[in-house]
DNA sequence: AAAAAAT
């Protein structure tokens, strides 16, 4: 029997509410869809075990039917909490749990003991805001501290990156190379790096080729000389635990061919042209030998583009979604660089700023090379774990600094040296008004979502950081901006922060991808969790599912329900606490808790592999946000399911659903097709009432230049109200063939008429 | 009436 969602092929609108969610779900057991079988399969929505869904036409709510002892079985206690409806199977949720719990494995896990602010928060100061149950629920096992300054020589996980001159009091060198070293040969488990020559066993060989690596056997002269002359550009020694830390994750690299259908498009004066290879263009021993490490096998679209447009030397304006593969665009080129080049002034200023304290000279203010910008903490942190892999073996040192963490911690992170700077905007300022960062020397500086920082109010603390301090100006610094979208203020953003820039546009991955089977089911309010019941039953056991809400409220309480239908579930949202909302993603990234309820915070950004189902148990009313929920699933080339719960509420967003859908080639209830058609005559504005009124479709490039037609011709147009000498056209030479026509004339539309509407209607 | 973010 195929669970299948598909609502019957009649139109809805006229029944009853009530009878509409019946006749759906009636749905969800006899139908038999062919198209989706294959797909459904796949997401194991056939292993309903019988329990799932009904077995008559008449729907029983799950948790109102068989209910069964161990589904009441306290389900509060830690790692027994994992088992939902008495019938899953414990044992590979547990595997997972077991290799999380192992010590050294979650024990330095991600920033563990690098910033040392998860250890500060579980000593004793933990802010358990949130009270019961949650609390206690997902057992911690113990997790983050492990091996916090564990001993011998066990290097902090950064001391790779500054050996530069801690190598001077403790010497790790010779220890840490002979026991990396030794390591090294008989991996199996991981394609070798053909860049990091030290590999093997012949060390004779590693040193004739002058590559690195000589201290094995002693050959300390080399690596004396090798100090002295700080060669950026050259790998420090390999150190296994911290290899393995870093690159034994799931395969993050990206290498599906469906990725070669996204359009790119690069604009400006001079574009060099794209790579086709990670080695059509020279990024080094370092980056090379770590791109091996990540198994990233090819560039994705927007890497091809933007790799060597970085590596000229350009400043970027792209516009392209996450999950596209841009945190690697940007850090490999910037990294590289820097490689290449080394610290130059920054680190005479931060010498310049040390103090000694204990015999160790600290360096009180950091000048860091390369600074990212970020909107939330948690992008920040998996920016930050992307520059870790890509810093691994160099002497660059990242950090990453955000609110809602200790300070404190992350000035002592910081004070250990820090040339590639993570930073949510306020927190960042705040440091500079410690001064415990100095932008001076800052090099780089990329600022990421850019749409989602300025919709967040960041722009007074952007502006701050870039313009009203000591950061180099345009010209003097190389900038990229990402955005999804390309409104007014961004454009605004990138005439006043870049210089003679090259436009990217990547065409959205994931929601035209048609790797996304995207439902819209027809479920009143009164009915969702009983639906989601069902959905959560017919989703295989280790597939991840993520429950996307409105409000913070809801995601408590939605979380607080399927908590005591006895399902290991997380949440997240923006009143939880930092140490929380972290804790909560761990959970739900190792499986240990499968299902995370999250609110808009989880939307955007956040790379957690393996998510198999997203649920929209509220519809966003802003189809951006939309294409950003799901966009959670079906990444890197899996395929993946979007659920989304669709009622009266929802007809602000039903024009731009409908279109998404069709665009990405999904099946159409007909239900939402007829009501779209309603909405749209009702309406005054023709299907698109309050939001944006611009000319182009839903789901496209309507906020690029050149909109829809981005990939198109791009003629000549009016420079409408935005174009001509305030544009982009007239700035600083201009764009030659890029400027005025492709700014102007779709913009020219938002002119006055750009209204947002939220959720309830404002 | 939301969410996010520096405290």
């Amino acid at each position: 029997m195929a669970f299948s969602l598909k609502p019957k092929a009649t139109a809805h609108t006229g029944l009853p509410s009530a009878q509409r969610a019946g006749d759906i779900m009636s749905h969800v057991v006899v139908d038999g869809s062919h198209g989706l079988e294959q797909q459904l399969a796949v997401l194991d929505l056939n292993s309903a075990d019988g329990q799932g869904v009904g077995t008559g036409r008449r729907y029983i709510p799950p948790h109102l039917r068989n209910k069964d002892a161990s589904k009441n079985a306290s389900p509060a206690h830690t790692d027994s909490s994992v088992a939902t409806d008495g019938n899953e199977d414990t044992a590979s949720v547990n595997s997972w749990a077991d290799r999380c719990d192992s010590p050294g494995w979650d024990g330095t896990r991600t920033n563990g003991f690098v910033n040392g602010y998860h250890d500060a928060r579980l000593n004793g100061t933990a802010n358990f805001a949130r009270g019961s149950p949650r609390t206690d629920r997902g057992g911690r096992g113990g997790g983050f501290r492990g091996n916090r300054n564990g001993g011998t020589f066990t290097p902090p996980m950064h001391n790779a990156a500054f050996g530069t001159y801690e190598n001077k009091d403790g010497g790790w060198n010779s220890v840490v190379n002979r026991d990396a070293y030794a390591s090294f040969g008989g991996r199996s488990d991981r394609g070798r790096s053909a860049f990091f020559n030290d590999r093997g066993t012949n060390s004779r060989g590693r040193y004739e080729r002058g590559g690195f690596g000589g201290a094995t056997g002693g050959n300390s002269r080399w690596v004396e000389e090798s100090r002295d002359e700080e060669d950026w550009s050259k790998p420090m020694p390999p150190n296994e635990r911290l290899e393995h830390e870093l690159f034994s994750g799931s395969n993050t690299g990206i290498n599906f061919e469906k990725y070669d259908d996204i359009p790119v498009e690069a604009t400006g004066t001079n574009s060099p042209g794209h790579i086709e290879t990670f080695h059509d263009v020279d990024m080094g021993e370092i980056i090379m030998g770590n791109i091996t490490l990540s198994r990233y096998t090819r560039p994705t679209p927007v890497q091809k583009y933007a790799i060597p447009i970085i590596k000229s030397k350009r400043d970027l304006m792209a516009c392209a979604q996450t999950g596209s593969g841009k945190t690697a665009a940007f850090l490999l080129p910037v990294l590289s660089q820097i490689y290449t080049d080394g610290p130059g002034e920054a680190l005479q200023a931060t010498k310049a700023s040390a103090q000694q304290e204990n015999g160790k000279y600290v360096r009180r203010k950091q000048y860091p090379i390369s600074l990212v910008l970020a909107p939330t903490r948690e992008l920040a942190l998996q920016i930050y774990d992307e520059a870790r892999k890509f810093a691994y073996r160099s002497r660059v040192r990242p950090c990453v600094v955000y609110g809602g963490a200790d300070i404190g911690q992350q000035i002592r992170d910081l004070e250990r040296g820090c040339h590639l700077l993570v930073a949510t905007p306020g927190r960042l300022v705040d440091m500079m008004e410690r001064g415990k960062i100095g932008l001076d020397y800052c090099k780089y500086l990329v600022l990421d979502e850019a749409d989602r920082m300025l919709d967040m109010g960041f722009e007074p603390q952007i502006r701050r950081i870039v313009e009203q301090d000591t950061m180099p100006p345009k010209g003097g610094r190389q900038t990229m901006m990402f955005s999804a979208t390309f409104p007014k203020e961004i454009q605004i953003l990138a005439r006043d922060f870049l210089e003679e820039y090259i436009f990217l546009a990547v065409g959205r991955v994931g929601s035209t991808s048609e790797n996304i089977t995207q439902k819209v089911v027809w479920v009143e309010e009164n009915d969702k969790r009983s639906f989601l019941l069902d959905l959560l039953n017919a989703t295989g056991k280790d597939s991840l599912t993520l429950v996307f809400v409105e409000t913070k409220k809801g995601a408590d309480a939605l979380e607080d329900f399927l908590y005591r239908e006895g399902y290991a579930c997380t949440s997240i949202h923006g009143d939880r606490s930092q140490r929380d909302r972290e804790e909560a993603l761990h959970q739900f990234r190792s499986g240990r808790c499968p299902i995370m309820v999250a609110t808009a915070v989880a939307a955007r950004g956040l790379d957690i592999s393996n998510v198999k189902h997203v649920i929209n148990f509220d519809l966003p009313s802003d189809i951006e946000e939309y294409v950003h929920r799901i966009g959670r699933t079906g990444r890197v080339g899996n395929l993946g399911l979007a659920t989304s719960f669709y009622n009266d509420k929802n007809s602000n967003i039903t024009k731009d659903l409908l279109d998404i859908l069709v665009e990405a080639k999904q099946e159409v209830p007909s239900w939402l097709e007829n009501l779209a058609y309603e909405h749209q005559h009702k309406s005054t504005n023709r299907g698109r009432p309050k939001r944006f009124s611009g000319g182009f479709g839903a789901r496209d490039y309507r906020q690029m230049p050149g909109g829809s037609n981005t990939f198109g011709s791009r003629g000549a147009r009016s420079t409408g109200t935005h174009g001509g000498n305030r544009g982009f056209g007239g700035n600083k030479g201009g764009f030659g063939s890029f400027g005025a026509e492709s700014y102007g004339g779709n913009y020219g539309n938002y002119g006055g008429n750009y209204t947002q509407v939220d959720w309830w209607g404002n």
